[in-house]
RNA sequence: GGCCCCAUCGUCUAACGGUUAGGACGCAGGAUUUUCAUUCCUGCAAUCCGGGUUCGAUUCCCGGUGGGGCUGCCA
């Protein structure tokens, strides 16, 4: 099956659009088929340089790159296909060829209606409580009216003249059978007067030409569904099959906008959260397995991902679950990817970690505390640094730890560790230490640990003393006690 | 206003007419634990309303209500 995302470049690429592309994606990639990425660049004003870069690279980020269309290669933009071009921008003399054709059959005609006019005649539409459609004045200016105007270089656009007394009827995909009268269809403008398409034409002109099977889209195509349906028609072309997806929604149910949060992928990539998190949950925005996994890597969705199990509501944009797949998945990494994935950016703050053999051991004692990798760093420091610690820090109310205590404690501490020979210096001798400790100083192991661990790492939390100070060496956790009991 | 779409816990959702309406996130409590996190257990929490069809409706039909989308020479 061949399936395609045609996003037009007026700014950077939303969530939703990459939820519409991975569906489209998945569709393709089960049936062995190619997924496309069209841009729709037909209206100029609104296009954004940069756009169809962003693009690109976010599904590239995302892991679902287009097998043809507009891609990256070699890190630069570029087309591949044999369908192409891929920009409309480079098929204006296709769509105006089509429009000719519709012309020439009837099924179109010129209109030279000024934005002016068509303002007026919507606004006295409104008041009269009539849809606003056009009323087609210029359908009814006779074949000489029109060549004059033609002739006098008249700017106009093209509509596609709709039927009135049509039922169109399509069955999509997600939402089942869709009926539409065509005399609620308004005639849609399909060439603009500078002569480049609308979407309306674009979209059928090109899906037909790719070979797109299904056109998977976003509910708010649905309305204009019988006038693609038409089209298609017109043209003697068998229409695709379609699938609307639902939209997703701001909290106060709306169609999502970036007014109430971050709606751009590029931000989310940003903010450090796992591609495999971020289409985990966007895949699970709508569509559910029939079972009670939740978590699917890309292959896993390919293979089980289903139109028929795809919501017809709308989902609200809620990031709570996308917080618990990004822990999942960061867990799901292996010691080695975790490690090597963190070790630059915690070599940017602590150089001697680039060349630290322990690095891959000290990374797996944070990986399950961590949520983005930006955070390693921060929590990885003591193993690099001596940290300060403070006497507030030490006690704890809690572990019933108090500031006259200390001293003891910590010389407790520093007269047991240091009787550990250095060969059984290790999380298990360490234990065996400490708990011998608690029995003779007549101490709880929370009140020997808490104070151990805190000035091992000056942090309120951390991964535990046992590994901390079996991680650290004999000399390094010595320094830091005595450093610790020389505050007091 | 017109056309179209939609409606189960707070959120994402399951339940081919018969279930104590299930799962997940979140939240609350608990277990494990030296802290935090992880993991595990428990709890709270929903079928928009009204008719109809049926022995029986979350499920099918109709109406209402509510929400949304479209209504551009935007996509």
């Amino acid at each position: 099956m061949r399936t395609r995302f045609p996003p037009s470049p007026t700014g950077l690429l939303h969530v939703g659009g990459l939820r519409t592309a991975l569906y489209s994606y998945l569709l393709a990639k089960q049936t062995k088929g190619s997924f496309l990425l069209r841009i729709e660049d037909t209206d100029r004003a609104r296009e954004v340089p940069g756009a169809a870069e962003n693009i690109v690279e976010s599904l590239q980020w995302a892991g679902i790159p287009p097998d043809e269309g507009v891609m990256l290669q070699d890190g630069v933009i570029a087309e591949s296909g044999s369908h192409g071009p891929y920009k409309q921008s480079e098929r204006l003399e296709l769509y105006q060829a089509y429009a000719k054709q519709l012309m020439d059959a009837g099924h179109a005609y010129p209109c030279f209606c000024t934005t002016e006019r068509l303002e007026e005649m919507r606004k006295n539409q409104e008041a009269l409580h009539r849809a606003p459609m056009y009323d087609r004045h210029c359908l009814h200016l006779s074949p000489q009216e029109v060549q004059t105007k033609l002739d006098a270089g008249e700017p106009h656009v093209v509509r596609m003249k709709v039927p009135h007394d049509r039922l169109i009827e399509c069955t999509d995909d997600i939402r089942g059978p869709l009926k539409f009268q065509s005399a609620t269809v308004d005639d849609q403008v399909l060439l603009k007067s500078d002569g480049w398409p609308t979407y309306h034409l674009a979209h059928v002109v090109d899906d037909h030409l790719m070979q797109i099977d299904l056109v998977l889209r976003g509910e708010e195509w649905l309305s204009s569904l019988p006038k693609h349906l038409l089209l298609f028609e017109y043209l003697n072309w068998p229409a695709p099959r379609y699938a609307h997806v639902p939209l997703l929604l701001n909290a106060d149910k709306t169609k999502l906008s970036k007014r109430q949060g971050s709606v751009a992928v590029q931000e989310y990539m940003e903010k450090g959260y796992l591609p495999e998190a971020m289409l985990n949950f966007l895949a699970l925005l709508g569509w559910n397995p029939g079972t009670t996994q939740e978590l699917f890597s890309l292959q896993e969705l390919i293979e089980q991902f289903s139109l028929e199990r795809v919501q017809k509501a709308g989902a609200i944009f809620d990031l709570t679950k996308l917080d618990w797949l990004q822990g999942q998945w960061m867990r799901k990494l292996t010691a080695d990817e975790f490690a090597a994935r963190i070790r630059p950016l915690v070599a940017e703050h602590f150089p001697e970690a680039a060349a630290d053999k322990e690095f891959t051991k000290k990374a797996a004692l944070i990986q399950q505390r961590i949520t983005f990798f930006k955070e390693a760093p921060d929590m990885m420091g003591y193993f690099y640094r001596d940290p300060t610690v403070s006497v507030k820090l030490l006690a704890s109310a809690k572990q019933k730890v108090t500031k006259e205590q200390l001293p003891m404690i910590l010389e407790t501490l520093i007269r047991s560790l240091d009787a550990i020979p250095e060969k059984s210096w290790n999380e298990e001798g360490i234990k065996e230490s400490v708990q011998a400790m608690m029995g003779e100083a007549n101490l709880k192991l929370g009140q020997l640990l808490w104070p151990l661990r805190a000035a091992l790492t000056g942090r309120e939390y951390s991964p535990g003393a046992f590994e901390v100070a079996a991680m650290l060496g004999k000399e390094a956790v010595l320094k830091r006690l005595k450093g610790a009991k020389n505050i007091l």
